[in-house]
RNA sequence: GGAGGGGUACCAAAGCGGCCAACUGGGGCGGACUGUAAAUCCGUUGCGAAAGCUUCGUAGGUUCGAAUCCUACCCCCUCCA
């Protein structure tokens, strides 16, 4: 074995290692040695791919896990493929929810993409990124082209997945034309001769369909790459738009910092690992610290959320972030930036300001917030949830330890 | 197609003629403690300033009075075909 060979091995080993790293599973791993090989040799850069669902473009911190990875890939010297699913998107994912999706109009779906690329480029490198809609090569199947799909597979094999096999038992109603979402997704994969698909575990079934289908179609398979689902705020819960327990990528500075303060401490060691990049040694000192009480896990919290915070908003703006904080929640001071609210001069409800501040959902709620000693006017509690109040020009009304507003009255 | 069971607030789950705006638990919100963590404790959780008004699948009916009884309809589940 030559130089060359060693040379070649070593990087074949190093970028294994790399890819490894916080991954759940790789399927399979062998092959994806091969393909990180002939790559090495040839020059030629692995395609990775990955799919992404046109109708909510609210990136989150629990995909970033997976854009992280992408990322890594790219520093390798990878190409990604993003797949904006506007065709997917038309009918619906076997979610077991029952509203049916809307179709998206094709300026959404333009916007949506944009909106896509704008929040993905925090972690990923444009110039070694793809972007491709499903419809191009989705929308001219015929239905022969559809048939010759179906027929790939049976519906024992589709059961296999988790949720149809669970509303199959359950005896919920399982639409046929589910069934083609994960054909789509695997149809994406022969269409754009991917190497790599990312997902989350939960993709675990599409991606080992895409490996199916391109051997169905002649091509070279895929290797099934799967990151972990993040947890959220609530540290149980997977994070998601819909359990509001998700960190967002486009938030302001503020609310990334404030969201990563108050997860569990629990959830620090996972967030550190598979949202900062941080070396593993640095990882490894900082966990053990943890362990042996020489770190406070506020601190290492403190640091975990400007991190984040300065990934996806800017190191000034995580500076800022992070100054507020402890002015407002650790010495109990007013933040410096508080959003003004308008109101007419005069004597007033304090539960009626608190509303239509926008501090209380309700009249009945502003005033169980009162009573609950939750309010406060210019740092002095509030407790009669009768009073009244004159409001005057600056006065800061604030609702819990979060919510401020200033009065701005106008005569 | 046949037989049975069920639809109650964000979720789960009591209530089965007045004491029910609806037990209880979870979740949420607020307070205390603190590190906007956890744990714990306390309060609160339809709208309304109030009087009161609208809520218990939907629509009617019985009654002085219904989430509770009757009728029809819709939906879900279990077993059988």
């Amino acid at each position: 074995m030559g130089d060359k060979d060693l040379d070649t091995e070593a990087e074949v080993a190093r970028q294994l290692a790399i890819i490894r790293r916080g991954a759940v599973d790789i399927v399979p791993e062998e092959e994806l040695e091969h393909k990180i090989r002939r790559s090495v040799i040839s020059g030629e850069p692995l395609r990775v791919k990955l799919g992404l669902d046109p109708s909510a473009p609210d990136i989150h911190v629990g995909h970033a896990v997976v854009l992280y990875k992408l990322r890594q890939l790219q520093d390798l010297g990878h190409v990604v493929q993003l797949v904006i699913g506007d065709f997917t998107g038309r009918i619906g994912d076997p979610t077991g929810k029952s509203e049916t999706r809307r179709q998206l109009t094709e300026e959404q779906v333009q916007a949506n993409a944009r909106s896509y690329e704008e929040q993905v480029f925090k972690v990923l490198d444009p110039a070694r990124t793809e972007i491709h809609f499903n419809s191009t090569w989705l929308a001219p199947l015929t239905f022969a082209g559809v048939v010759r799909l179906a027929s790939t597979l049976t519906v024992a094999r589709m059961l296999e997945r988790e949720d149809f096999k669970k509303r199959y038992a359950s005896g919920a109603p399982i639409s046929i034309h589910e069934f083609f979402y994960p054909l789509m997704q695997a149809y994406d994969s022969v269409a754009l001769k991917t190497d790599i698909e990312l997902g989350g575990t939960d993709q675990t079934f599409n991606l080992l369909m895409g490996r199916t289908l391109q051997k169905e179609y002649g091509a070279s398979q895929q290797v099934a790459l799967t990151m972990p689902l993040i947890e959220g705020l609530d540290g149980v819960q997977k994070m998601s738009k819909s359990l509001g327990n998700y960190i967002g990528v486009s938030e302001p500075a503020k609310a990334i910092y404030g969201k990563s303060m108050s997860i569990p401490d629990e959830l620090m060691p996972r967030y550190y690992e598979l949202l900062t990049g941080l070396p593993q040694e640095e990882l490894d000192l900082l966990f053990r610290g943890l362990e042996d009480g020489s770190v406070h896990p506020r601190d290492a919290k403190m640091r975990l959320a400007y991190l984040l915070t300065a990934r996806f908003q800017g190191a000034d703006a995580a500076d800022a972030a992070q100054d507020e904080f402890v002015k407002v929640f650790q010495r109990g001071a007013m933040p410096d930036e508080i959003s003004e609210f308008r109101i007419a001069d005069g004597a007033t409800a304090l539960y009626a300001i608190l509303t239509a501040a926008q501090l209380a959902p309700s009249n009945s709620e502003a005033r169980r917030l009162i009573a609950g000693g939750g309010v406060r006017i210019d740092g002095v509690q509030a407790t009669d949830p009768a009073a009244i109040v004159t409001p005057a020009d600056g006065m800061v009304v604030q609702v819990g330890k979060r919510k401020f507003v200033r009065l701005r009255v106008s005569k």
